[in-house]
DNA sequence: CTAATATGCAACTGATATGTTGCATATCTC
DNA sequence: GAGATATGCAACATATCAGTTGCATATTAG
């Protein structure tokens, strides 16, 4: 799950697509294409992919279709660097509990 | 520079080998190996790109090398996640005090 | 010196990503 | 209804990735 999270964040085409949403609130693809080097079909196929990973929801309005953020995503990621810390830090306590008794 | 960690950590090879890193300690590619579904050449391939990502460092000794978690790199990645949400918390302030004032 | 061990390099295959182009569909506006 | 707008779908070329295989190199152990 994680996995599809990063994967949409290692392009830095969506890194700024998902800042502008964060930054500017929801958005149709057109206005997120200015200011973003690419054509619509390119942003259309980030978008899709930022949304399979639950980084971004999209709504249909009329002929045009809203894309917003998902914070919750994030937490997501966040809650995996945190294990990988925890698995570090656990060992360096053993560790240092293993000099202590000597 | 993010988008680096984050595809090195889009792959489910990678998340379990920087997982036994951590947990680990410092360990050769051969030890690593062992209990992961993977070829020498392709664990190689993988640590290479972990590597490159600055998430894992590594030291020769003597025929072997020793690969280690280098949990620098996490920070970087945390703060790309801390600065999203900052952006998607200051446009909810300012839609709140935007509102307060009607 | 010889064996075994740990690794590197290079080539190859199949799969996936990225970006482009052309055409089709649905909706809004007048 | 006609034209403009917002989007979807599909095909294609190029590049990169993942995984495998065979051979070469360097270091250690006996």
């Amino acid at each position: 799950m994680t996995t599809q999270i990063f994967f949409a964040l290692s392009d830095p085409h969506r890194q700024e697509i998902l800042l502008r949403l964060a930054r500017g609130g929801p958005q149709t693809t057109l206005t997120l294409l200015k200011g973003i080097g690419a054509t619509r079909q390119g942003a259309t196929r980030h978008l899709s992919i930022l949304e399979e990973a639950g980084l971004v929801k999209s709504e249909k309005r009329g002929r045009e279709i809203i894309r917003e953020f998902n914070p919750e995503a994030v937490t997501l990621a966040q809650q995996w660097f945190a294990d990988l810390e925890h698995a570090w830090d656990s060992r360096l306590d053993r560790l240092r509990q293993q000099y202590e008794q000597e």
